[in-house]
DNA sequence: TAAGTGTACTAACATACATAGTACAGTAAA
DNA sequence: TTTACTGTACTATGTATGTTAGTACACTTA
């Protein structure tokens, strides 16, 4: 099973579908210009609607992660630096936004981060 | 103007309400025991719905940060240890999975982290 | 009493999400 | 060519959530 759904999760399937993909290619789980499951296949393997699929799908060619080849497939993308670099200014964003808010509770940064990082 | 909406954000009007009363209060803005604005008041200021605004008061009572008189309004909760502690348990949990996807993309993270806290 | 408070409803509407079904064009192999 | 895949584009339907509107009632205070 390459994914695995989480219906409690509060978030839609299509962006499951879409963040775990993202993960398991930019991770290198899968490798540039190999084949991803068809759009019906992972559809049938989630259980889930071919639409659904599809709509994840568009999502992740937005982000350069997977290129698409019509009446072939979707397939990694060679080059995944740019949205590699993509996801790493996100993750900084986010845990800018995250401090910021400890900032102005007057939590420590570096209590905040204790154990999560070496000084 | 104590809030100010955003209406490009995603997010729901109730819970921008909730998430903004609370930073405001737990960050010594609001002091303990003094009234929050009426439901109907507040809606009129952020030109919303009393429904709205009654539903994010619901869930800052829910979440301990303010207190509810029936008849006479909402006011900043007296002790604010217990929704402080939560909250900031909730920002580590939440930086820690944003940590978790950096090493999986083999990111460092001090590296990650470069100019946002003091190694 | 009058005005303000929280609270609890119902109804209506818009939007997002998901499913189902159909159809069509392109590709690859038998 | 035929067959079986692929992606893509629709329409229709159902459901859940969010928001607004309106009404009503109990409580508190001046």
């Amino acid at each position: 099973m390459l994914l695995q759904l989480d219906y409690k999760d509060s978030r839609p399937i299509y962006e499951q579908i879409s963040d775990g993909c993202r993960k398991l290619i930019l991770a290198g789980v899968l490798a540039p210009d190999e084949p991803m499951p068809s759009v019906r296949s992972m559809a049938m393997e989630l259980s889930t609607n071919p639409n659904t699929v599809q709509k994840a799908y568009a999502e992740l060619e937005r982000q350069g992660v997977i290129y698409t080849v019509k009446g072939r497939g979707n397939f990694v993308s060679g080059d995944l630096k740019a949205p590699l670099g993509a996801r790493k200014a996100e993750l900084r964003e986010k845990i800018a936004m995250l401090l910021k808010e400890a900032d102005e509770l007057g939590i420590d940064r570096n209590e905040l981060l204790e154990g999560m990082v070496k000084k």
